[in-house]
DNA sequence: TATTGTTATACTCTATAACTATA
DNA sequence: TATAGTTATAGAGTATAACAATA
């Protein structure tokens, strides 16, 4: 599949579709967000924090798929926010206090629902007029792929 | 669809696999790409000269749905790899002195088939295994989903 | 004044690696 | 010495806005 030059042409690759659309989601998604002050990446750890409350730097780096400085940096972020509050695991005490703990504050639990539903709308407005049996080609097409390839790390970008 | 909080699981949203799996092929891309020096940004630059020749900075921008400023940023770059010239337009010399053009240099354009058989492989390994049928539904549910939206620019992430 | 392009500034995201404090 | 976390640095990408040169 080549333009006659020997190159394929951009829009020739599967890829370069799935990247506009997504890059396209995500970007309207991110705009969304910052109306209510807050990134995506910053999005990302709220949720994971709203699904298991209390959670180390070290596991949400490993469960994101990103570096202990990068997660120090957004918690900081966060933190200055009053969204999620850093301190000593409890549950380590008395005194490894190598370990911290990072949790939603009130304020950042209470507001993970209503980013949930900015979720929900930004999805809507790409996919929901797909009828449902493209929906579950798409869908499983990509679970077959991370699961084939073995790909593990929540995206962010 | 929710997880009992009201709150939609992350993978709940079609948008979410989808930039899984596109993160996960750009990166893959990107790390391809960069054993020749090149980022994707790059890339699409050159790929773009390598079809048009002489492109002025500005008409790029619009093309890529980047600013002026990113666009002569990425310019200086490919400039000092010596992959790009930049230069006053001739066409509209003698000398509106305002407008610049950016070509390919000979290395830039000999490198532009290399990178193209890189993209091509790179796409094969994450989309190579879907049957045609999948891959027709996916296409052209990305591509109804970009019209629909009157969607533009040229994804570069 | 309007237009092309460059430059300055700033912010996000990312990664590597040095550093601290604990153990 | 090993581990958890932070900090420093750097680079890519993006955007806005001020600026220079030209028309």
């Amino acid at each position: 599949m080549t333009d006659g030059n020997g190159v394929t042409p951009l829009d020739g690759h599967l890829g370069y579709w799935l990247r506009f659309v997504s890059n396209q989601v995500s970007h309207a998604f991110a705009t969304k967000l910052a109306a209510r002050g807050v990134t995506v990446a910053e999005w990302v750890v709220l949720r994971e924090l709203f699904e298991r409350d209390a959670v180390a730097p070290s596991a949400l780096a490993e469960r994101l798929g990103m570096t202990r400085g990068a997660i120090s940096k957004l918690a900081d972020r966060l933190a200055t926010k009053e969204l999620i509050t850093q301190g000593p695991d409890p549950a380590r005490l008395p005194h490894d206090r190598r370990y911290q703990t990072l949790a939603l504050t009130l304020d950042g639990r209470a507001l993970v629902p209503e980013l949930s539903a900015l979720a929900d709308r930004n999805d809507a407005e790409f996919f929901g007029h797909l009828d449902p049996g493209e929906r579950v080609v798409i869908e499983e097409a990509m679970k077959g792929i991370v699961r084939r390839l073995g790909l593990r790390s929540v995206p962010v970008e």
